[in-house]
DNA sequence: CGATGTCATGACACCGATGTCATAATTAAT
DNA sequence: ATTAATTATGACATCGGTGTCATGACATCG
């Protein structure tokens, strides 16, 4: 590979030289520049980043670690992988600011993260920042000091600067907007206990139901998926039978992710119950493969990762700025209410008329 | 940050010896090496990779892009990303040798390729992946000399080493196995057209019942998928309708994806059709949370992408090692076809018994 | 016209590792 | 015991850029 002094030699001048065209941080010569010019195209010369990086020690690098450092391994199952949207949020802000990005995976096994970090430092990264795949706490080795590091999706006990989905916002803007629809029987099929979104969305649920003078019904909410997903058929059948015989029954179900409310659909279908005439389904995620592709087309909350991930660039950026925006840790993101038609209006159990049409879906013919 | 000059120091050594101790490369003293040691974790002391590279040359860094420079680019809009799994396999082959991954993202726009290649020029990465978010032609700016270029999941003009799915294979594996399940009338919904997944499968699909004597009927295939989005609910809609009011109608359909499957799950059970009583259903890509999570489990064909990844990976390894490994060019990678529930075996048009119970799907209850 | 300032350029040291070679201290071999 | 081989260590140059300082050629100004 050329170097500046091949360069330099070619075009008759010194490497010094050679280096002032580059970074334009002194005049030269109009002539000068043009045959340095020259000579870096003919021998498609380019800058050695570590030989710079010598200098300036700065790399221009941000490592980025992703992966299951969950307390629940699951095993090597790769699953759908939203959170590489959190990691596309992030790139879009650091290609934007000229920084590289490293990533490296840790393949699900937590004890592989000091090496990874080790391999960032070697490369001088300028900051770090771990994705996790879902929401929850961590345990990561101390980082080195000097290389600032921020969790997205996750968060530890030592006060590390965290963004997160603002879950119980989310389900709450969403059961908010199921009320307003006309909506007070809201059944709830919640995720695995446990998890810190299953906890937070409840919240969330229960917040709405609170504002709207709803009283909660114990009997509405089930778990409808567990940590063992083999039994997940049978515990989703379980739930949505139970809550659909109570004499009193919803009118809208709510499901703890979109993937809940794909299985809840099939269910539902082979009971012969039709969506959203017989009852109206509501997801969280937006995992839009599911949610814009099922039929009909899923009302979910957002869960905003590219959001996510570009705040956490935001603000890994700042630390390696030193500028001192203060920031509230944890930082929660939240994201819109997506409005499909797997959810109907309905006529208020008051008898009034609905205000307002809310399904926008189209249907097939 | 501490240097070899630092720790040379505190342990009364020369920064050589230092050296010695990290790299093991010359026999050092017990007493010496102890106190190096020492001084290194008092330290923190981590080499440095950049100056490390001025002497070797060798950066230890591979270059990964990622995006969609597709002909076709339908804006910005991310989608479920299972190329992500790509990614992923070649992250593991990467890290089981100890090179660094270095990933940008395009952001969907091609002008920004040679850009991002610019980059990893300068930091010397020793190999450069491109990796496509489905498979298709792509014309990458020239890489830089000296630098291998692999190409997964897409292909050039000139004949750079490129590792693409066995679309035909696949298609055709999924096809023999229906058959012999005991179909002979087996519909195919295929993506839109002008894709090379399109044509692959087709030709597999065709060959299937060339090989089993079956009469290809064009009226079993329709177009599923069109390339407006906006239209793919009433394509699919109309494709199914046709094909199912034929005279002698299909006993199962063949998707083009799975996401097409998720779609004809709803639109037959809004007509009322059991799957897979009244019709067998499979898909193609095996996308786990569909495939996974439809109600019934979808038999469809594995796209191997952590397969392809990996493959990648070696390949560019073995161009940077010099290794003259023959490798035939494209190289294709198959995957196996997962059997779940939403097929059955039925009775052969010939009146003889199903030899063999296939399904092996649960069901709920 | 001499003093001062700006422009254009080069010589040289330095960043932090490691390769090469030299040297002193042991140990093994003859 | 003397030579040869091995061990243990350091001095120094080098990788490819850039920061610092010096220098010569002009231009400007009082």
């Amino acid at each position: 590979m050329a170097t500046i002094y091949d360069v330099a030699k070619i075009a008759g001048v010194s490497p010094k030289t050679v280096s002032r065209v580059l970074n334009g941080d002194a005049p030269v010569g109009e002539k000068t520049r043009e045959a340095v010019e020259k000579a870096i195209l003919e021998l498609g010369y380019v800058p050695s980043n570590a030989a710079r990086m010598m200098r300036s020690s700065r790399s221009g690098l941000i490592g980025l670690i992703t992966g299951a450092i969950s307390t629940t391994s699951d095993g090597n199952e790769p699953k759908g992988l939203p959170d590489l949207l959190i990691v596309q949020g992030i790139q879009s802000v650091m290609s934007a600011t000229g920084m590289t990005l490293m990533i490296a995976d840790t393949g699900g096994s937590s004890a592989r993260v000091p090496e990874l970090i080790r391999t960032f430092v070697e490369h001088r990264a300028e900051g770090l920042i771990y994705v996790a795949d879902y929401h929850q706490r961590v345990e990561l080795p101390p980082a080195p000091k000097g290389t600032p590091l921020v969790l997205a999706n996750c968060y530890d006990d030592l006060g590390t600067p965290s963004v997160l989905p603002d879950d119980e916002r989310g389900q709450h803007n969403l059961v908010a907007r199921l009320i307003q629809a006309g909506h007070s029987r809201i059944g709830y099929l919640t995720l695995p206990k446990g998890m810190d979104a299953t906890r937070l969305r409840l919240d969330g649920y229960k917040r709405a139901l609170a504002e709207a003078g709803i009283a909660f019904d114990p009997e509405l909410v089930s778990t409808g998926f567990m940590h063992d997903k083999l039994r997940n058929s049978a515990v989703l059948w379980d739930a949505i039978d139970r809550i659909l015989s109570l004499p009193n029954p919803p009118t809208v179900l709510c499901c703890g992710n979109d993937e809940m409310a794909m299985r809840v659909y099939g269910i539902l279908r082979t009971r012969g119950i039709r969506m959203p005439e017989d009852i109206s389904v509501a997801g969280y995620d937006n995992y839009r493969v599911i949610a814009e592709t099922l039929f009909p087309p899923l009302t979910t909350a957002e869960l905003p990762y590219a959001a996510m991930g570009a705040r956490a660039a935001d603000w890994l950026l700042s630390l390696i700025n030193d500028e001192n925006h203060e920031q509230i840790n944890p930082t929660l993101v939240s994201g819109p209410v997506n409005w499909r038609s797997s959810v109907t209006a309905i006529a208020p159990a008051d008898g009034n008329t609905i205000r307002f049409p809310l399904s926008n879906g189209r249907n097939p013919q």
